[in-house]
DNA sequence: GCCGTTTTCGGCCCGACTGTTTTCAGTCG
């Protein structure tokens, strides 16, 4: 069982409590569980145990236990009790916008309705609108939710609106209204799935800012329109909310805005630890509270007049957005040891690019342009093998050829370099595509899974462990084969690979295409504390998507890494010698 | 149900917008 299922059946714990009225702490209690399962780095198996169980913040005695039930048995008999009291369909009405559990008991209770379809019939006869609390206009708009649930699943990547966000961001900055310009939330964090996007704009002028939002280009709708805040909807589907607050409210804003929420909650109990009180406009003396614990405390209230000045005040060192997911960086930003993030321009070389020799769409005399054009000294050329017949993978022979171009190109370079590797296919049986002998005139060598993705993890995880005990192999190409919001990662122990990668000297890639990002941002504070190097690839099939380079940088800063875990931020000097050394059995 | 720099009780982040109200509840982030 995954962290994900666990962390899911905590949810729906969490949603069917405040279906029956619950006390909302205890509610809240089971969705802080789920949360904190999702972000946890540890091993797997600590989760069988209750001891380790309790140790991660957020989950109790009661919680362990019943998380220690259903990693066990498979089912969680509390929650199976619960789920029995209401219809199995009544879930699905949360999903609709504007539809939370008060509403859907008021729903249920008085119509009966417990699924979308009722409730689409429901709306259909004008039932809806009769019941207290709702009206002709809910009416309306969940008929239209309704209509619209399939066309926007409210899920997009990073990747697919972040050309739409940055336009958007450029616009607004080009405002001469506009004193401060920027996208908060998790675009900001770099998380690799985004439901909205938070604009932040301090001004002077809310109503010109807000009326050039809304009317932008881009905009396919308004959702709402006040003073403040704003929200449209994208011609992708993206919703778009608008926060427009003074030059003074706007580190507040913008580090609310940023969250995480889980981050958030630290943030503002360390404030109120210290005597104040925080919200996304200010910092104030915290009101004389009924209880004893905070009344003596009167701090001076810091200045703020950016966001490193908030964590100071709060004795923290500036914590990089794309580590605000309260996962440790609160310890180290007080022990003053959070690590100096990868950048983009730390970048020297990427390993993973194809051409029309396989299944690329430019050659390599272009994609080695390209490549410079970008500002890089190396690039590794890796096509498919001959058993992805359907990226028309080189065999030996088409192998040989290419790396004989490579090898005369190679020539008329001055200070860059083209490198021959390949994509090579790990087979049914963790045996490689190739014959080692023909691997071993390469530079390099990428191994991954492109087939029978349905092995049980325990066969998975074997296959790329016999792959890559091979010395020839100097890369694990995206590791769990996972395509975000489509395909779900095939099941792999993954402590078990990054323990091997480990032991082998095994590079793992974090495959930088924005469907793909994956080795996760989860693990990599795992594989780094194993000792385990990274590689960051964009897994190009043209010469445009070299750029989405970009998005693995946000994964590996998210996954906590320094430009001394990542081998192509060595320069073309070094990294040679790095490629021949699992080889020579210097590991 | 979780948590602890006054720790085993008594808190638990909080403001904006919408729609349905006539002063506020529900939802969302």
């Amino acid at each position: 069982m995954d962290k994900a299922t666990i962390a899911d059946v905590l949810d729906k714990i969490a949603t069917l409590l405040e279906l029956k009225g619950e006390n909302p702490f205890k509610i809240r209690a089971y969705t802080n569980a789920a949360r904190s399962i999702e972000t946890f780095g540890g091993n797997l198996g600590d989760l069988k145990d209750e001891e380790a169980l309790e140790k991660i913040p957020g989950i109790g005695k009661a919680i362990a236990a019943k998380i220690k039930e259903l990693v066990e048995t498979g089912s969680l008999r509390f929650f199976e009790d619960l789920r029995s009291e209401f219809p199995a369909e009544i879930l699905e009405l949360f999903s609709l916008s504007g539809l939370g559990a008060k509403k859907v008991k008021s729903l249920y209770e008085q119509l009966g309705v417990s699924s979308i379809a009722q409730l689409q019939t429901a709306c259909e006869a004008g039932r809806v609108a009769e019941l207290p609390g709702f009206g002709k206009t809910t009416q309306e708009k969940l008929s239209t939710a309704i209509a619209e649930r399939t066309k926007h699943a409210g899920s997009f990547q990073l990747g697919s609106i972040a050309a739409e966000a940055e336009t958007l961001q450029d616009d607004l900055r080009a405002h001469s209204e506009a004193l401060h310009v920027c996208i908060a939330g998790s675009y900001r964090r770099r998380k690799e799935i985004v439901r909205d996007l938070d604009f932040i704009v301090a001004t002077s002028a809310p109503a010109e800012i807000t009326a050039m939002f809304v009317q932008h280009p881009l905009v396919a709708s308004i959702i709402a329109q006040g003073p403040t805040k704003s929200s449209v909807r994208l011609r992708s589907g993206i919703q778009c909310d608008l926060r427009v607050v003074s030059a003074t409210e706007y580190p507040f804003a913008l580090n609310y805005f940023t969250g995480s929420k889980e981050h958030n909650i630290v943030v503002r109990n360390r404030a109120l630890q210290r005597g104040w009180t925080l919200n996304e406009y200010r910092i104030a003396p915290a009101p004389p509270a009924a209880d004893s614990k905070r009344k003596k405390v009167s701090s001076k209230i810091p200045a703020v007049r950016e966001e490193a000045d908030l964590y100071r005040a709060l004795d923290l060192d500036y914590i990089p957005p794309e580590l605000r997911e309260n996962c440790g960086e609160f310890e180290a930003a007080a022990a003053k040891t959070l690590p100096r993030l990868i950048e983009a321009e730390n970048l020297r070389g990427t390993f993973h690019c194809h051409t029309t020799a396989s299944d690329g769409h430019n050659s390599l005399e272009e994609m080695a342009a390209a490549a410079q054009a970008l500002g890089l000294q190396y690039l590794g050329i890796a096509d498919h093998s001959r058993s992805s017949i359907q990226a028309r993978g080189l065999d030996a022979a088409r192998l040989r050829t290419q790396i004989a171009a490579i090898r005369k190109l190679n020539r008329e370079f001055e200070n860059f370099r083209l490198f021959a590797g390949v994509e090579c296919d790990i087979l049914r049986n963790g045996a490689l595509d190739f014959e080692d002998e023909i691997l071993a005139e390469l530079d390099y060598v990428i191994a991954s899974v492109h087939s029978v993705f349905t092995l049980s993890e325990s066969e998975m995880t074997e296959r790329i462990i016999r792959a890559i005990s091979n010395p020839l192999v100097t890369m694990l190409a995206h590791p769990t084969g996972r395509l975000l919001l489509k395909r779900d990662p095939y099941a792999v122990d993954i402590p078990a690979v990054i323990e091997a990668a480990a032991a082998t000297g095994t590079w793992i890639e974090i495959n930088a295409a924005p469907k793909r990002l994956d080795l996760d941002w989860r693990w990599w504070p795992l594989a780094k504390e194993k000792g385990v190097k990274c590689v960051i690839n964009p897994d190009a099939h043209r010469i445009e998507r070299l750029q989405e380079l970009w998005f693995g940088i946000g994964v590996a800063r998210k996954g906590w890494l320094t430009k001394a875990d990542v081998m192509n931020c060595l320069p073309l000097g070094k990294i040679e010698a790095e490629l021949g050394k699992k080889r020579g059995g210097e590991q």
